[in-house]
DNA sequence: AGTCCATCTATTGTCGACAATATAACCTCT
DNA sequence: AGAGGTTATATTGTCGACAATAGATGGACT
């Protein structure tokens, strides 16, 4: 099982405290899980009495959801549920690749030993449930894995761009289009790859990994979306 | 002067339609400009009768300032300026590189011949500005070819966080610890060197000359801030 | 019948008031 | 006098109502 030192990914680590938090947080994990549909248009009102809370809460989780680029919003007009399109995503990546890339090489540069400690043992536990296939696990797994690398970096402002940014993002596409299939193994691997490259604090070679594993990952999706 | 094509830079491009947009702006405006203090508080009410307009739409400013990382709030304390700190530079500044320099690469396979044109005549009217040395030109001129490299990168996710993110937090280390000085001159060269580049269709050499040209720039600040 | 214009309706934008929370001032007790 | 707890106050969070705008509906004119 995952460690305890280290929060349940995916939702985000700042516990929600007033109520405008809870509604930004549900409205963001219904719109990731496709539960909302993706394009649909949000109607105040509506998710008003759906949430049980005023208008000025949902105009205020709205607005956060308008941050993370996960909804858009034109004046006197209402707000919208991005659309998930083959070109969004192949921008998303491409920042994607860049930003993450540079996670792994500043991880490789700036973490500490624990930390890339605990990174090895995630990945120990993560061997035997690839092993079963459990390909849900394994999406956690996976984010939790990026995640690491992500806060390992130790740059506020990389880590607030993509776990508070783009990475909502990235889940709404992997989770919509479906994950399962026979890259789980192949990525396992080349998680290991970069842990080691992080290990032996090389950092170019970390960044490189990083973006191949990356671009690996965008061309399976991008199959998927294409077919 | 300036291509009629174009706006004003700065001032983003999507003109203020409601009030809370106008509100928005010139908040930012003014904290970018150093107007309202770096690390200060954001009283809502203070703000609410300065600008004369209800406390509804200070909230919905202070969003959207939040969304480019130039204020943070507490839940139930309220919401302050950000500070400027010598790590929050570097930390700022290794994102830029990294952005940017994809955005450079995207415009030298990207950008139409039309665009490469433009961004010629631009240095071009520069170039005489450059000689007076018209140091607040140079400030806007140092933006406004930033802004078209970017927006050449034809990466929609790129340009929104680019010019909607980060960018106002740049301009605000710029202005707040003053731009002059001899860099003026040298970057200008740097400016055609990148042009150069992308004119030849050469997105290796573009993006490594962003990055290089990023690196001088934050040496040329993080000189400043720490003297 | 088609096009243009006016009205009507539904949705968003803005406002002032009330509720809940955090900080400050004060008071009590050791 | 200092520490701990308690009330007071100022600020933020939430709400419902009103104003303003965009899109829809319907009508008049060519």
């Amino acid at each position: 099982m995952s460690q305890a030192t280290h929060q349940p990914l995916s939702t985000n680590v700042i516990q929600a405290i007033t109520s405008a938090d809870k509604t930004f947080i549900t409205l963001r994990t219904d719109i990731v899980e496709g539960r909302i549909l993706a394009g649909s248009k949000l109607s105040e009102a509506e998710l008003s009495t759906k949430y049980g809370v005023s208008r000025a809460v949902i105009r205020e989780a709205i607005s956060r959801l308008m941050a993370c680029h996960l909804v858009e919003r034109k004046a006197n007009v209402g707000a919208r549920v991005v659309a998930l399109t083959p070109a969004g995503l192949i921008e998303l990546y491409q920042v994607r690749e860049s930003l993450e890339g540079m996670a792994a090489r500043l991880a490789a540069q700036n973490m500490t030993s624990e930390q890339v400690q605990e990174l090895q043992t995630l990945l120990d536990s993560h061997a035997s449930a690839v092993k079963d296939s459990q390909s849900y696990y394994q999406e956690a797994g996976d984010v939790d894995f990026h995640y690491r690398i992500i806060m390992g970096s130790h740059n506020a402002q990389l880590i607030t761009l993509l776990t508070e940014g783009i990475y909502h993002l990235v889940r709404m596409y992997r989770v919509q289009l479906g994950m399962a299939g026979p890259r789980v193994t192949t990525a396992f691997a080349e998680h290991q790859h970069i842990a080691q490259a992080i290990a032996n604090r090389d950092a170019e070679l970390a960044e490189m990994l990083m973006r191949r594993h990356i671009t690996y990952s965008r061309q399976n999706i991008e199959h998927k979306l294409l077919s």
